[in-house]
DNA sequence: ACCGTCGCCATTTTT
DNA sequence: TGGCGACGGT
């Protein structure tokens, strides 16, 4: 839709979102149920704020879960009041306290060029503990990092309660020693792990009426989205921030909450009411986005929790199509099914690749659903997996970034003073900590010094010391003398990473190393978009909000027509017309770390809940009776939250994959079973030099027979056959392949 | 002392 | 699948 300058802000809104609109003084909650246009009623809210209530943009704060939905809540408000928009206050919790840090953090010793530590880095810090603490590190970091989080998410350290209480006791672990010990580690290294950015941004509210007073007057209207979700902490930030004008917006919805794992506390929400006696509620419960029959299936499931207040949306739409619940013979028969189905629904239907989504519970599940797209010549995108600042070579470039603008970073240095390969070992390192530990000071102090460590001057320390010293001086004109992107150019080029990683690219045949050079490519890319769209742009920002970034948002989805595949999690606030929810089966959704507590089924009860909302027409539902996991075959039940939807809303279906165990004997035997997926290059509007039949030769896996030709968007696709390789799918003009 | 290779291991969800 | 530790070669 497009929304001129002068369009009523209220014309397209029903009347309990009317209502959310006008309320705009006083506290007032927002119970707003999956697809009754919660985004709407918050954009033109805060356009209405500014157009009818002469708000000035700036004066309004409005936090999110993720980026990308801030992202997109910005735009938005500005494709609705235009420009202004972009000075509305518009984050996450995280990188409103990253703002706040930045501004303040000095009164309690922070830093600016503080480093933070996603949780790998905390790995580096927990593991280096353990290890001289001789526990055995491979068991226990995990649990160790967990529980820490765990404490801090509880907030304890603000409220004063004893956050030892909190810790576990095991005669063979002293977790509140290594709790001190890594809060003490990270505040000499100058890092603030994510827990820290909220924790400490709470206490400079508590704590120093002059922060308090700067930002109560700075902003006046506040809205929090995904309410549900937010921890003790992101709790108190936003009780600390709208205490005075008390026009506080929250908006949530007690079935869509999934995070209680990571400190999410519902009660936040359900207690609004308390906190704020004086709070207007408004119920959103006309569902926009699905079809009846899936809103009855998914409020099916959801009544069987015990821990929500009972609610049900209505449907604007039609009854629409029956969802469908196939259970299949094996993941290789869901995927087969999933394929298929897409195949024919876009066929007949007249769908667009675009139109699907695929989600599954865990990550580790995608690999053979990408597989069987992938050899199916479906095109595909996966969001969130591998995401683009976790990738090793992004990170080596980053903690050496880190290192320089803050040198007491000892997770970086750890990192990068061997990598790329330079002579010093474990040994070295080890020696190099004992040094800087029995002189008191910084590893980078002994190096920076020339102390001596080992009783001769180690080599490739001297190198690595001039290293950095030459980036430090380049950072001091950075971005003045130097642009940023330049100066992450000089970084990778001094350090000698680009060249290690060309070398190393020459000898594999992976090609893998050859993506991580264009991966560092792409890296120097966000930097000078960084640069572009930031006035005052330095190092130190631009390492702080990336540290926060989850990557999808950045390199953009390069094929928008593409099945989208994802965790449930990641699916929270999207909608498709087609979904496929996979792994229904007890142990793989509802997760067997979940099936013995009722508090964590309801949590998995309320994630299907999300993933059939996500729907708009059409709903899949497959199990599968026997799933290959880690190295076992386990015969799984079809999951309670199947038997829980009403029977006479499901059809029922079967599929059998005629592949068995393992991809190579899918491969040679398959044969697509379902009567419509028949695998014709119907319609022909494109042409190809070959037929199906035809016997080809590949240089690399020999003969092979095509067994089916497609056109994919542009280009023609031809699906071959090895004997010996199973099945490739290649792009007929740039094909190596041979007709014999 | 370091470097590369082999084989073993484990995998919920993520700001 | 890939990340990590152990091991043996340089």
């Amino acid at each position: 839709m497009i929304y001129g300058e002068n369009m009523d802000i209220l014309e397209s809104l029903n009347e309990s979102q009317k209502e959310a609109v006008l309320a705009t003084e006083g506290p007032l909650l927002i119970f707003a149920g999956a697809g009754s246009g919660k985004t709407k009623v918050i954009t033109h809210r805060i356009a209405h704020l500014i157009r009818e209530k002469r708000v000035p943009p700036y004066k309004i704060f409005a936090v999110t879960f993720t980026n990308k939905a801030a992202g997109e809540m910005k735009k938005r408000i500005s494709s609705i009041i235009g420009g202004s928009g972009d000075d509305v206050f518009v984050k996450t919790f995280h990188s409103a306290s990253v703002y706040i840090l930045r501004r303040f953090g000095e009164q309690i010793g922070i830093h600016p060029n503080y480093s933070i530590y996603d949780t790998s880095d905390q790995e580096s810090i927990v593991k280096a503990i353990l290890g001289e603490m001789n526990i055995d590190v491979q068991k226990y970091a995990k649990r160790v990092i967990s529980k820490i989080s765990e404490v801090k998410d509880k907030a304890e350290l603000i409220e004063g309660a004893d956050p030892y209480a909190f810790l576990p006791k095991e005669y063979a672990v002293n977790y509140a020693e290594i709790y001190d010990e890594y809060n003490k580690r990270l505040r000499a290294a100058n890092a603030l792990d994510f827990n820290d950015l909220l924790i400490y941004a709470v206490k400079l509210l508590r704590d120093s009426p002059e922060v308090i007073e700067a930002l109560q007057n700075k902003w006046s209207y506040f809205m929090i989205d995904e309410y549900q979700d937010t921890n003790r902490a992101q709790y108190m930030m936003a009780k600390y921030l709208a205490a005075k004008s008390r026009n506080i917006c929250v908006v949530g919805d007690d079935d869509q909450s999934i995070y209680s794992w990571r400190g999410a506390d519902i009660s936040n929400i359900l207690n609004f009411e308390k906190d704020y006696p004086e709070a207007k509620v408004v119920k959103l419960e006309t569902n926009y986005r699905s079809t009846s029959y899936i809103l009855d299936a998914a409020y099916s499931v959801v009544k069987n929790n015990r821990t929500r207040k009972d609610k049900r949306l209505n449907s604007f739409r039609g009854e629409g199509f029956m969802p469908v619940y196939c259970e299949t013979n094996n993941e290789y028969g869901e995927a087969e099914f999933v394929v298929n189905t897409i195949r024919r629904l876009k066929r007949e239907e007249n769908l667009q690749y675009g139109n699907f989504a695929v989600f599954y519970r865990t990550n580790a599940q995608s690999r053979l659903l990408e597989d069987t797209l992938r050899h199916e010549a479906v095109p595909y995108r996966i969001i969130g997996s591998v995401k683009f600042y976790e990738r090793k070579e992004i990170k080596d470039i980053v903690s050496y970034l880190r290192f320089v603008v803050n040198p007491c970073d000892t997770a970086s240095l750890d990192r990068i003073i061997n990598n790329p390969p330079r002579g010093i070992g474990a040994r070295t390192v080890e020696k190099l900590k004992e040094t800087a530990y029995a002189e008191q000071m910084s590893e980078w102090e002994i190096i920076d010094k020339d102390i001596n460590i080992d009783g001769k001057v180690n080599k490739g320390l001297k190198q690595f010391k001039e290293i950095i010293n030459s980036l430090i001086n380049l950072y001091v004109g950075v971005p003045d003398k130097i642009s940023l992107a330049d100066f992450v150019e000089k970084v990778i080029t001094v350090s000698t990473y680009r060249k290690h990683l060309e070398e190393s690219s020459k000898t594999d045949s992976t090609g893998k190393e050859h993506d991580r050079l264009e991966n560092i490519d792409e890296f120097i890319n966000s930097a000078i978009e960084y640069e572009e769209r930031t006035d005052n742009p330095s190092l130190e920002e631009f390492l702080q909000e990336i540290s926060l970034l989850t990557s999808e948002e950045n390199p953009e989805n390069k094929q928008a027509e593409a099945v989208t595949l994802m965790t449930i999690h990641n699916a929270k606030g999207l909608e498709f017309n087609t979904v496929f929810l996979t792994g229904l089966e007890e142990g793989t959704f509802p997760h067997a770390n979940s099936l013995n507590s009722d508090a964590q089924i309801e949590e998995e009860r309320r994630l299907a809940y999300v993933g059939i909302t996500r729907a708009m027409d059409r709903l899949y539902i497959i199990s599968a009776d026997v799933r290959r996991q880690f190295h076992q075959t386990v015969y799984r039940q079809a999951s309670r939250f199947i038997s829980e939807i009403d029977n006479e809303l499901l059809e029922r279906t079967r599929y059998t994959s005629a592949g068995s165990s393992s991809y190579s004997d899918y491969s040679e035997s398959y044969s697509p079973v379902s009567g419509s997926a028949k695998r014709v290059s119907g319609g022909a509007k494109f042409s190809s030099q070959y037929s199906r039949g035809d016997l080809v030769k590949h240089p690399k896996y020999g003969n092979g027979k095509i067994v089916n030709i497609e056109n994919s968007g542009d280009d023609t696709t031809l699906t071959v056959s090895f004997p010996g390789s199973g099945m490739k799918v290649f792009i007929e003009k740039y094909t190596p392949l041979v007709r014999i």
